[in-house]
DNA sequence: TCTGGGGTCCTTGTTCGG
DNA sequence: TCTGCCGAACAAGGACCC
């Protein structure tokens, strides 16, 4: 047999029918036409490679007390830990983990590298984060062969490569792709032709389809569906009652594996935004400024170098006791000025009237996003000619040449003290 | 158990101009 | 000039994803 990671056209690579879960491959996978490509466990994979003595450990990747575990290995999630609990429950539920601290440079950079295996095989991928991908392989047949085929090279080749796993899910629709690798973790593949869609959604239970969370689960289950063939079955006109009509229809359409959402390569960011937990609660109306300050910095820095300007400043405020209220300004010009962001943000907080509420986390967030180069902005009557944008993009160089702390304004130079 | 940080999308209510 | 209607834009919040 010739190896799967040989990526000669599919004529001059006889290959059998590919092995899916054990099995051989489906015959008739022409309708499979989306692959969800899902690494495994992947930043706790990542961080394996440079300490391989922890391999086999239940490891377990996070930051401080007041975070929450941000992946943990196979061996750690054999205690009941999960992505997104909080660290001091994870350490309880399982004493012996070994705690690794994320290193996300390290993380984008196998992450690209991985993206481009994904990009020799078609240029329609549709990256959904770090770690996964959708890839449309409906026209990449004659040259690769089927879907079976296409995932196991790519499986065996991020394998080969980055020394990391991953999972592949195949269907005819992203939302069933998406479900399908999901079946497959870790390590495996999973591929459900057309005709498999219903039997294979039907026995689920409905907290499974993709974008029912706990909420939405909890709503079914008060209705009394607690399975997605419950949920397929249901009168529309009930589900509609109960969750409104767009929620009703995309519900339904999602239980009998009905999902048009195509593969789409670029997707344009709609919102830029930079959000941070206070190592202990803060009242101090001096350091939530500062914070602020420090906040509008980071996002438009971000936004400055994504070449994008926004126009509503969005302010969220965490209190003490967890919770959460936002407010917004839409301002007249789009902008990328950390000083203009940051009065807005400042000028939300004070209109709040809080009288040194103890606050746990600030969040500063710019949308309706729009392309610098394809925006107008028309200059202000008090601005000088070169503003604050010209002042902010010179910083913005000498952080990128001496480091993002060499050039900050002087009221950063005290330290926030915050989660991270 | 006690809850991060980055996002997207949807719903509901309000305001405003034609 | 006043009233009602409609759609767009805005504002706030919630659910969801990784």
């Amino acid at each position: 047999m010739v190896s799967l990671l040989d990526p000669r056209p599919v004529d001059d690579a006889p290959l059998g029918g590919g092995q899916v879960d054990g099995r051989p491959a489906a015959a008739g996978q022409d309708d499979v036409t989306v692959l969800h490509v899902d690494m495994d466990a992947f930043y706790a994979a990542v961080s394996l490679i440079d300490r391989p003595e922890l391999r086999g450990l239940p490891v377990v990747v996070g930051g401080g007390w007041r975070s929450v575990v941000l992946c943990a290995t196979y061996e750690a999630r054999a205690f009941g830990v999960r992505s997104g609990m909080p660290m001091a429950t994870a350490r309880r539920l399982c004493p012996p983990a070994v705690v690794v601290r994320p290193d996300m440079d390290r993380y984008a950079r196998v992450s690209e590298a991985v993206m481009a295996v994904f990009a020799e095989v078609t240029p329609v991928v549709e990256p959904v984060s770090m770690e996964e991908a959708f890839l449309d392989v409906s026209s990449v047949r004659r040259q690769w062969g089927d879907a079976a085929r296409v995932g196991q090279w790519i499986r065996d080749t991020v394998a080969d490569e980055q020394q990391i796993t991953c999972s592949v899910g195949g269907a005819p629709s992203k939302a069933v792709a998406k479900m399908a690798s999901r079946a497959a973790k870790p390590d495996g593949m999973r591929l459900v032709t057309r005709g498999e869609v219903v039997p294979f959604l039907h026995p689920m239970p409905v907290g499974a389809l993709w974008g029912v969370g706990e909420a939405t689960e909890a709503e079914l289950s008060r209705l009394g569906l607690h399975t997605v063939a419950q949920l397929a079955h249901v009168p529309l006109e009930t589900l509609r009652r109960a969750m409104g009509d767009h929620a009703a229809a995309h519900l339904h359409a999602l239980a009998w594996g009905q999902d048009t959402d195509p593969v789409t390569p670029a997707r344009v960011e709609r919102s830029v935004g930079s959000s941070e937990t206070f190592s202990h609660d803060v009242d101090d109306p001096d350091a939530i400024r500062r914070q602020l300050l420090h906040l509008a910095e980071r996002t438009c820095s971000r936004m400055r170098h994504g070449e994008v300007l926004g126009r509503t400043v969005v302010l969220t405020v965490r209190f003490s006791d967890f919770t959460t209220i936002t407010r917004s300004r839409t301002v007249p010009v789009p902008t990328d000025v950390t000083r203009e962001v940051h009065a807005v943000a400042s000028a939300l907080y004070d209109a709040l009237g809080l009288q040194r509420a103890r606050i746990r986390m600030l969040g500063v967030r710019v949308q309706g996003i729009t392309e610098a180069d394809q925006t107008l902005v028309q200059g202000r009557l008090d601005e000088p000619e070169h503003g604050w944008r010209e002042a902010e993009r010179a910083m913005d160089r000498a952080a990128a040449r001496f480091g993002s702390q060499a050039v900050r304004p002087a009221s950063l130079l005290r330290p926030v003290r915050t989660s991270a």
